[in-house]
DNA sequence: TATGAATGAGGATTCATTCAT
DNA sequence: GATGAATGAATCCTCATTCAT
């Protein structure tokens, strides 16, 4: 996964916006973030925002369709990568919970936005939900998944590393859910097999 | 589960106003919708609004409030009402997912409120996911369920339906919910057994 | 002419802006107005400026299309009057230095804008120098005017009213036009005399 | 009439700056019209302008002044040169003609300027409308013209000059004014003449 | 010297809330 | 009680101007 920091080297202002963007985005939401506090916040004027992104609007979007799609990718080439089905499962997990863990602002913006954003994306974008659906239905292909509609496990795996996520951020988990990977794994594998 | 329509037997536009409000606050977050949007779309005054609650703030707070107090009471009692713990689990599926199918918008907004305007509401209230944790605990207890942090095991359970709800919404998955609740139930099963 | 005062007998605070924006526009130019100008200028909130206009280009537009429309039907009516050419062209004289010194900073308005709104109307639209290219048209036919594209003696007819005023305006000229409606007849129908 | 292209023989950016300016200027007001599409249109930066301005009004003012000093001087002495009234205002309209067909949009920003931005620039100038005064004078002090303020028949002038370049602008007229120099010159004579 | 990124004051517009009818 | 016009603070964004490179 890229992050932010990553993004551009020679530019210093843009990953300044973009973290600061991040972290008010997730405290107050985008519409409650004004972009003044953004501007505070990065310390850099607010007409300075508007070199780089033609609007908040804007600035949402791509914070949200760049890093989804790097992490996607991460995350497909992860678990492809991995010999069968349960350590694919493992991969997919550990590669959420290490993002997670790393920027976690960034990934709960992640989270929280898809339901806002996803909509403007063309159907096609390559998105996690794709990749837990793509896994489930490739187990259940090879006989070790529960058969019916995939769409349904990949939920459930989803889901359930949402939820962990959040439960995390609001405390009712309060230790680095990394140790929680192979527990986690050994769950969802009991929900998915047949 | 009390739905907004029965709240009030007197009052004809006080549900109007809920309604219209719970639709939008979905659609488009809380600060995303304007009192005029509330107000054209529950065929009421502006003023009006005022009439009823303190402020726009305030009309979400007790959107938010009443019902998922409401549900969560319904969800606690239909769970205890079952016998052991995998008709517990049974139940705990089924009443969300029947409130998920006959009021969609509301159960929605008490959902995903908590994710989407993570900080807004304090987390005090009964909530489903404290439901959630009891019948982990207990089942646990009674060592049906795997040992650990119970808080994971909640989160499973709670982060699945509340996905499953979610790919119901975006079409994903587009047949009635309550026809998986055996599906689920199983699965899920799969996830907590020892 | 239906001046702004008269428009609405009951609404209060539409006249109220208009005028404001009328004297403004003249003074500083429509994009040297600023909302908070017009607001001030007529005792009236920004806010409320946009109950009656959607844009500030709204009001600059209604201001004009509303009040040439009206001026020219009345012009139209008093050239058509008039019994014959030269009457005609005092007529239209009389009428244009009637307006100006009436309410004058609307009649400058108009003047003014013409170029920068003008271009926004159907080309259908009735305009006084339309009343003047007909009124030499029929000039010619009629065998009283120099033959010739009848714009040209509409432009010497409408310029040099418009100058007078513009001299008016600038106290290049220091009494009333009315005053020399005689004489600037006279002087026109020279002009465009065979 | 020392026109923009030759003012500097060094300097390869300054008259592209002026004419972008007096193009904008013309198709949208001075506040109409940013530094940055000064900047664009004339292939400079926007920093640059400020090497040979010092703001946005000091380039407006220059380039108003200069011209229209220019344009008047050239002006008066060509009809200084004519040897009588009728030939002088030939030689007036002539050059106003020919000043327009060349430089279409700097005679119109001198001509609209005085219209539209009606008190930005001090009425000190020598301006046309002087050498116009002066002329009509003179054509009175000779016993030619019609007695009376000479404001009058200054104002019929210039008026129908400056409306005739505009019906060229909005193509009512859509030939060479040059053409038509005779022509009105024959219709001023008569709007003038005792 | 020329560039164009950065600034930040200021502009148009919106919106929660109030209040006269 | 209900309405919707009015308010004005706050928002997003633009623009003339500056300045580091």
């Amino acid at each position: 996964m890229h992050f932010i920091v990553e993004k551009s080297k020679t530019n210093t202002i843009l990953p300044k916006i973009m973290r600061a963007a991040v972290r008010l985005f997730v405290e107050k939401g985008i519409d409650g973030t004004t972009t003044k506090d953004i501007a505070a916040k990065s310390g850099v004027s607010e007409g300075a925002l508007y070199r780089h992104f033609k609007s908040k609007e804007d600035l949402a979007y791509h914070l949200f369709a760049v890093h989804v799609n790097d992490f996607t990718l991460d995350l497909a080439s992860r678990v492809a990568e991995a010999k069968d089905f349960k350590h694919k499962l493992h991969a997919y997990i550990t590669t959420c919970f290490e993002a997670f863990e790393k920027e976690r602002d960034l990934f709960t913006y992640l989270i929280l936005s898809e339901h806002r954003e996803l909509d403007r994306f063309p159907s096609t974008f390559k998105h996690p939900g794709h990749v837990a659906l793509d896994l489930v239905a490739a187990g259940q292909k090879s006989g070790r998944c529960r058969a019916g509609d995939p769409a349904i496990g990949a939920s459930i795996l989803v889901g359930s590393i949402i939820r962990l996520c959040i439960a995390r951020i609001h405390k009712t988990i309060d230790y680095d859910l990394r140790q929680e990977v192979d527990n986690v794994t050994e769950s969802l594998w009991g929900a998915l097999l047949k």
